[in-house]
DNA sequence: GCCGTTTTCGGCCCGACTGTTTTCAGTCG
């Protein structure tokens, strides 16, 4: 995801919300919204396409007018529709948009009434008490308007999946404890596996008059219940994460459920498929004419169309339905066919055999062991890792791999002694520095390491850290397809932290024929269990049982990547 | 402003919850 397409969506958004506030046509101010999500999520850059001449109004929710207005951001920088607006309206008024409660009608009437223009001019103003007594508002709504302000640098906030998972874990075990509960589960993002999340929606059924709201919002760790209803409760915990919970009947569960998992663009694509078919598809179940013709399931969603069941992982709108309608989706792999993890980090005998002791436990065949060196490595240590590789592998009964890991000087040397590369089972190479090289530089770099004999594995392929470092900038799909043509491995780096590659590098990769290698990066027993983040990642990215080394047995994989 | 197997006009998701209201508008997901 290029800063430019977010960019460009941040401009289509302002506008959405300024044209909202002069209480311009719906419509077309979710044609903006619309499109500004379609920009923001399409893995290339709009400027790559246009380069390309690639039609934008191919793209969904993209027509002549939007088309245009990309171009005309790409080339000039500017929207000159959305100064129009702002010299009438301004522009910052779009983030008091983003306060919780604060909508355009309420923006409108602070703008009008007391030329509120900002946040920090809405917290004087509420401190001030000034703002109640304008219509429409109360103490009550002042009060709250201060109290969420104070937060609002919180609010934005989106976490990784283990985090998502630390959050939610007590959350479940709280609710469990609710007699007369049948079913509870986390549905959304979280449930998609995307990489972050942004808020937790959980989906129940119970027996009548079962407390579940009561139950829920006293729950210890909630900082402010934000609304509590009969059939939905919304609710921002200490952590920051908000947490929705919607209390559907037993007959609506599956339609819920598959409406509350989204994604918002993939639901929107079915519930227009049911429309050609007069049949509507909402959260209460499935419905011809006023009768009810399903619910209870999720798969029935799918079946209503003659489709297969499609994964959360794939509702992405990213051709999964066309996909499931040709009966081709991808067969995606489960935890039970993982049969190794292609690199962890020991640093002495002791660490290799405790790493290699949970990889049993975990049924794996084999294990990818790297060993921290510090400085330069010499034949002599190569032998006594190999030793205690070798020893502790036959005791265990577990393939233990040496790995060597190198990183990649700028001009795409390997650093290391060439001769000793041969020594090891399988080459690593990884970018350590000069990850900043411009995008023709880095390209040449990684084809030139990937050029080398010895390097069968790349490693965190784009060095990102998600939400800090976007990654390098290069031409991913060539490095990948070279790598295939190599039969050089792709390292999907599963750290929930990085899930370096993405889930569209995941598919590019694929496209191109390269071998992904799921790598768990651990340093610890308890780190091998990344790897399930990486496996999440590489479902998102529809890769299957052929397209990654970790689903391979001991014996192949030696003879695997021949040196 | 977008879209089209009812195609160039006339649709475009809508129900739950809140707060202030006295019958409902605004916001949210």
């Amino acid at each position: 995801m290029s800063a430019d397409n977010a960019r460009i969506g941040e401009m289509f958004d302002r506008l959405a919300d300024l044209l909202e506030i002069e209480d311009a046509n719906p419509f077309r101010i979710r044609a903006y919204r619309n499109g500004a999500q379609t920009v923001r999520e399409h893995p290339r850059s709009m400027a790559d396409l246009i380069i390309e001449e690639k039609d934008l109004k191919e793209l969904p929710g993209i027509g002549k007018d939007l088309a245009e207005k990309i171009r005309a951001i790409v080339e000039t920088g500017r929207l000159p529709a959305l100064e129009e607006v702002e010299a009438r309206t301004p522009g910052v008024l779009s983030d008091l948009m983003k306060i919780p409660g604060l909508g355009p009608k309420k923006v409108k009437a602070l703008y009008k009434e007391l030329n509120i223009r900002s946040v920090a001019d809405l917290r004087t103003a509420a401190r001030e008490q000034r703002i109640r007594g304008l219509p429409g508002f109360a103490a009550r709504t002042e009060e709250q308007i201060l109290r969420r302000t104070e937060k609002f640098s919180v609010e934005e906030r989106r976490f990784n999946l283990l985090e998502a998972e630390q959050i939610k874990n007590p959350l479940m075990e709280w609710m469990e404890k609710l007699d007369g509960l049948s079913q509870l589960i986390v549905a959304g993002s979280f449930r998609r596996r995307k990489e972050t999340v942004g808020d937790l929606d959980l989906l129940v059924t119970a027996r009548r008059n079962t407390p579940v709201m009561e139950h829920f919002t006293g729950y210890e760790e909630i900082a402010e219940v934000v609304s509590r209803g009969t059939t939905r409760s919304t609710v921002r915990l200490v952590s920051g994460m908000q947490v929705d919970l919607r209390l559907v009947p037993k007959t609506s569960y599956g339609a819920a459920l598959h409406y509350f998992t989204g994604s918002k663009t993939h639901n929107i694509a079915i519930r227009k498929m049911g429309v050609k078919r007069k049949l509507k598809v909402n959260e209460y179940g499935m419905f011809r004419g006023d009768k009810q013709i399903g619910g209870r399931t999720e798969r029935a969603v799918y079946g209503l169309f003659d489709m297969p069941y499609i994964e959360p992982e794939l509702r992405e709108f990213r051709g999964e339905i066309e996909a499931a309608l040709e009966n081709r989706l991808p067969r995606l792999v489960g935890p039970k066919a993982i049969h190794g993890d292609m690199l962890c980090y020991a640093t002495d005998a002791r660490s290799t055999s405790a790493l290699a002791k949970r990889a049993v436990e975990r049924e794996y065949e084999w294990l990818g062991v790297c060993f921290d060196s510090e400085g330069g490595l010499d034949r002599k240590q190569i032998i006594t890792w190999r030793r205690a590789l070798d020893r502790t592998g036959q005791r265990l009964g577990i393939e233990l791999l040496l790995i060597g890991e190198a990183a990649i000087a700028k001009d795409g040397s390997i650093v290391a002694d060439q001769e000793l590369l041969s020594e090891f089972d399988l080459v690593a190479v990884v970018v350590r520095d000069g990850m900043h090289l411009d995008h023709g530089a880095q390209t040449r770099r990684l084809l030139r390491a990937l050029e080398n004999p010895h390097v069968k594995l790349l490693t965190s392929p784009t060095g990102r850290v998600i939400g800090r470092y976007p990654g390098m900038d290069y031409d991913l799909k060539r490095v990948l397809a070279f790598a295939a043509e190599r039969e050089c491995m792709v390292g999907l780096d599963a750290r929930p932290d990085r899930l370096d590659l993405s889930d569209e590098a995941c598919r590019l990769a694929k496209e191109v024929g390269a071998t992904v290698a799921i790598c768990s990066h651990a340093r610890t027993p308890d780190e091998l269990d990344n790897l399930r983040f990486g496996l999440d990642q590489a479902r998102r990215g529809w890769l299957e049982r052929g397209d990654l080394v970790n689903t391979r047995n001991s014996g192949v994989i030696r003879g695997q990547f021949p040196d």
